[in-house]
DNA sequence: AATGAATGAGGATTCATTCAT
DNA sequence: TATGAATGAATCCTCATTCAT
């Protein structure tokens, strides 16, 4: 809820704003962001800031609302409602690790409000980020099982959440220097994850996840 | 790394630091928490705390690296090491979920290190924390395929990285509010996630991994 | 020393400006009011504000100016130049303390003018406030004395200094907190002090004041 | 309420801290007054007047609260219990103005009280200051009284407010610019109120308040 | 005459760290 | 080894005033 004035200023200011905050706040977590630096930043004063925001919770709040509403637009925008969920899937995790390396910011704002002191910000926006990705993902799974398409044997509710946290864990491993290490240690990787590496281990993450979905039948066909 | 001081003191006293200042960081996370409150809760004086650490940095590593032992301890000591994968991931993983709800704090700090500006802290702690449960969990996966209880089309690094990555957030979600929201938002867990409902979920866990990791036959002879 | 544009604009919007202005400055002290929320509040812009006075200080001397006329208006508008001492202070004291209620923010904003940092609005406002009530009792009691109603041994200046001090004060009472809290610790009262507990004290303090000027024989007259 | 840090540093610096403050609140007010200047004019840290006192507000208590009891001591410390009405304020009147001459500031932090913005220090301060002087008075008058050197027909409480409003206004007069212009203006002095001028306009003072108060064969004979 | 976005100096408060005792 | 007073840079936020429109 930035303040009106916020919506009166030039477009390009505005995004200067926002983009220079996600990128501070993402860089230095938001304790340690200064109000000052980002105003020079972003080349507004630190008066007019707090012309736009309530205060810097207020702007973070913001900035991560805009996150959220480009991410999704990012991920889910160029989805057919008619594509099943392998397509559905694989269109989101590829548009999600494509969108976490050109927008890496906004997916370590994202991990960062499941850090100490950040409840205030989990309690305001996590239902809202969550419940969307959850909701989407479980009406796949359903259509999926009615379809033939998914094992009947499988937990709606709990794929959804073990096909997101896998989601989560690897955008994390995109951005954010522990997943990285992680993951390198995990996957055996020497080299900084670069684009086509990550695509790869992109393609096995998807592949397996399909694999764990499918009926017995369908994986044999497939294989 | 202490000083050398801090192994001289009243073992009581030791233990008093390291678990207020886990409390603390655990709450309030580091940039936010402050050493003379810490010193306060600890019953120790502001000075005393920098006769035994270098500086906040240093004890905040110090308690992470405490962290790590006893966790380690207490979901790795009790293996025997005969036991086969699937005995080792239930244990582990019911030990985990055990020693998160009994000392969240421990938990919360491990997230903390993905967060942003605690990169200074994944780089001394990261490969340590997780190359010991990647080697780990790869080594039963490689013998379990050898011995044909693990489908020999899995691919184990990959199949770590994802077991290990279910382990993060399970845990997760039992100690951040964030990932607590989120899990109740896929669960559709109405109520506080206690230790009953809390096990019922990861009963479902351990047994969507053991049959997505169980060849097709073993898999129709255990259904 | 309104700008010109001051006179200009709408009557209406020149007494929302004074009175919203009278009323926050009344209610946080010149230094703590806002300019923003003082042009919000009277509904123009801040620009405008300043289209009407060259400044926060301008602004706030014409608020003093304005209220001194009102509350002279007020006071001393309805008093027949032929009635004596008695009649004349009586109606001051009443009409007075009616004003105070009706309008606590203007004798706040007197009492103000004595406080630290608000030199300068008494350099400018303080001759011209006193001098006139102070002509005015003096007067008064030459003339009283003249007529043989109040006691020839009487210093004519400290009683209308002494008189007025006991106005103010007991028109502070009527407005600030601390002068409230003194007088109902003074005069022992429970209750917040209403119309009636005011009025109540408001004749003994005026039948104090002249039994204290009448000469022996008219008090005994009048007892 | 300061800190019990406070109580534990070198004398001097306590009373600089506390006699800077005074000065500085009583000549800028409690809004105006800063805290980086109050600090490095006690020749003490900005951050070591927050080890001493929780807030600005709370210095600005503490100083208040350490000023009553040095004018209480100052006022009242030299008064033998067994003296009658008269003497007592001819004293307490002569030791306030001497005192009021002497530490201006305090007079001048007790004036700001009264003013806006100020209530919340006035709900802490005022019943102590004001009810001691009240009781004391009361007691006085009630023993005058009783005695027969007071009128019979006074009354207690009010005779009490209006001297001791009287003594509120002349010391006012001494240190404030407004009350000092009000007085000059009524009192037609035209040079600075100097200790001279001071005493006898006192004088004058305290006989009208004995004149008031003695009973009419008593004032006969006094006169 | 009116608006409201923009500015940046200013001010209260915090906090890691030091050091004399 | 222990203490806690001292420091001052750092940081959030405010606000009188200006000025382009």
């Amino acid at each position: 809820m930035p303040k009106p004035t916020f919506s009166n200023i030039a477009p390009e200011k505005r995004e200067r704003v926002l983009k220079e905050a996600a990128r501070l706040f993402a860089t230095r977590g938001f304790a340690e962001t200064d109000m000052a630096e980002l105003a020079s930043r972003a080349a507004v004063s630190k008066g007019s800031l707090y012309d736009y925001f309530e205060s810097k919770e207020d702007l973070y709040l913001s900035v991560c609302r805009d996150a959220l509403a480009r991410s999704r637009r990012a991920v889910y925008g160029g989805i057919k409602p008619d594509w099943d969920l392998y397509r559905q899937i694989d269109h989101i995790f590829r548009k999600g690790a494509a969108f976490a390396r050109a927008n890496p910011e906004y997916v370590r704002m994202y991990l960062n409000v499941s850090a100490s002191g950040m409840e205030q910000f989990a309690d305001k926006l996590t239902r809202d980020v969550e419940g969307y990705t959850a909701d989407h993902l479980k009406a796949l799974l359903r259509q999926g099982i009615q379809d033939g398409i998914v094992r009947s044997d499988v937990d709606v509710n709990l794929a959804a959440f073990l096909i997101n946290s896998v989601y989560i864990i690897f955008l994390a491993s995109l951005v954010s220097r522990h997943y990285q290490i992680r993951m390198k240690e995990y996957l055996e990787i020497a080299s900084r994850i670069d684009a086509r590496s990550a695509t790869e281990q992109l393609d096995k993450v998807i592949l397996t996840i399909e694999r764990f979905l499918k009926p017995a039948q369908t994986r044999q066909e497939t294989a």
